[in-house]
DNA sequence: TGTAGAAATGAATACGCATTCATTTTTTCA
DNA sequence: TGAAAAAATGAATGCGTATTCATTTCTACA
């Protein structure tokens, strides 16, 4: 059986019409009238064309995909986020070239690969991004979109929460039920969540006048909250709340809490944030600030799509609210 | 600032040389002098020229684009698959297209855009496959290796957990633990996965005679876990284990355990299946089937990468073993 | 029926590259 | 030093498509 690729020159000969014909059909062009189309669209059907992408986007200049730059897809928020935005692009007709950036930064390579297949746009998420990747980015036209982060020196679009107001009304909520002596367990201290989040955090300790408070670094997984809270409940008993970075940690948090022996909330309380789904589990019910993360990708997707379409448009940064997520684990203590 | 994309035509005129001789030094050709290959370098460094990965292809006809298609990644063991199939195709040059499958089959459209795109192989996880999509890729030469799951009448490769056998030691363990009365929380009825790890299970029960057996269906997520668990327990408060077709189910059953009042594992024994990262948190401690991960990755590549080589080769079905996890979820009721 | 205008069509071309083939330059070794 | 072999180079070509431009066919209307 032979595999032959065939091509719009193939199908023109068996429809008896010329390679133009057969390309205005596929390329969706209504100058064609219905008898040659049929006859043309038979053709396809039998020699079972499919029109070339490769070929199309060089002369287009359009190739439909967009790269997604991830550190962590092992953390379920990003395994969320890549899933509404592969709904949301393929919906589109973009296709997704997926990028895990193990290490701190993207990798040159792969910088220069996403380049040489012209992608149209990037949508960076978490990874940290190197200024000379996205000066790359931009060189070569491409749209780069940040995701839940942020850089000041870099003029790209950018869709994030309000970490440092979330932070903030979490920081006066966890006062106002009385708490008194804090802690924080952080993701990578050079990610801008982390240092909003940390930021609002303590401001409002700060603004009232609290001094019981303890930082400890995690990376924004399971393993580093569960060291971290060891950590800190040996360095100070009294503790009795701690706010962490993402959820993922305050799982770790939790379970480290209950294995040394203390109750949650009634001896820790603890608050996450992102709200992925594993927050609302039973053995968790864990309260935390949830991200608006399905209108974060509409808007992130609204913003790429736009200035793949607009190459005058300005960058835009759009930062979202999101809201407390009450569940059981802070108790009041007055 | 013009962002033109220079070609290997610009950087030829700017170092003084023809076309075919950039091509050269950009595809690797080594039959090129020392004194032009840095010429050339340093004009394309000039330049910022970078090659174009369409035109290449165009006639390389190679694209090292390799599809993987999942139907749900926010099951943490397709999570921790996606990253490593990442890892290591990408170490080999491959591009990773993405495709989440949210309904049961694969659209029909998703295979002709891939197929438009001549991915060089595509990689199926969990993802239902229907037999036309699969005939479509086999047509146009596309090569095809499922990746934790089989069908039958299809030709292609195959790498998966021998999850009959599996589910027959697991079966094993909990008689001879002195378990009684017995259930199963499946995952969809029409994965091979499902049909295996049942048919197993109930066999070595049907050799040992026993008859207190209860199958509950669920569909590999937290939430079916859960209503099952309640939905068992309510049916027959006797059970005193349940295998569960994957790890998340047994994370929801266990937290339906406890809610609604047992515990795990003195009353109730709780087995699960892939050894997902949150099987060893402290709050579950679940024992489980370790499925060897890393080595169906690396035998799926293998595979993918040595047909995509050699178009003779016959597709190979690999079954691979794994073991036991024991953890704290069975307790021995002799 | 005739004609202006619209619609449909095909020939030719270009997108950016790898590759073949013929030619030139360099190297090797007697 | 000279001839043969090897290496390096460039011109030309084609990959499969979209698009432009010129030409032909069709439609509408007087």
């Amino acid at each position: 059986m032979e595999k032959k690729n065939y091509t719009s020159q193939d199908v023109a000969e068996v429809a008896g019409v010329s390679q133009s014909t057969v390309s205005r059909v596929f390329a969706g062009n209504t100058n064609v009238s219905e008898k040659k189309r049929k006859k043309i669209l038979a053709a396809a059907e039998k020699l079972g064309y499919k029109p070339n992408a490769h070929a199309r986007s060089l002369i287009t200049r359009k190739t439909m995909m967009i790269g997604i730059v991830m550190r962590n897809i092992r953390n379920p928020f990003y395994s969320a986020v890549l899933e509404i935005f592969h709904n949301r692009l393929s919906a589109l007709g973009y296709h997704l070239i997926f990028i895990n950036s193990e290490n701190e930064e993207i990798q040159e390579s792969e910088v220069t690969q996403l380049l040489e297949y012209n992608i149209e746009g990037v949508i960076i998420t978490d990874a940290l991004l190197s200024s000379s990747a996205s000066e790359k980015f931009k060189r070569y036209g491409i749209v780069v979109v940040l995701f839940n982060r942020y850089t000041e020196h870099l003029e790209s679009s950018a869709v994030f929460c309000d970490n440092y107001l979330a932070a903030k009304q979490i920081a006066t909520y966890l006062v106002e039920t009385g708490h008194q002596s804090f802690a924080f367990v952080s993701g990578p201290s050079d990610t801008s969540t982390t240092i909003d989040r940390l930021k609002g955090f303590k401001e409002v300790l700060k603004e009232r006048g609290i001094k019981n408070f303890m930082i400890e670094p995690g990376n924004y997984t399971f393993e580093s909250g569960f060291k971290a809270a060891q950590e800190l409940i040996t360095r100070n008993k009294n503790i009795d709340c701690i706010f962490c970075g993402n959820d993922i940690i305050a799982l770790g948090v939790m379970d480290a809490i209950r294995t040394i022996g203390l109750r949650i909330p009634e001896d820790v309380s603890v608050v996450g944030f992102d709200n992925i789904r594993m927050s609302e589990w039973p053995s968790y019910s864990l309260t935390t600030w949830e991200q608006p993360l399905e209108e974060m990708v509409d808007t992130t997707v609204e913003l790429l799509v736009n200035e793949i379409g607009d190459t005058t448009a300005k960058p835009q940064i759009v930062m979202m609210k999101g809201h407390l997520v009450v569940r059981n684990t802070v108790r009041s203590r007055k």
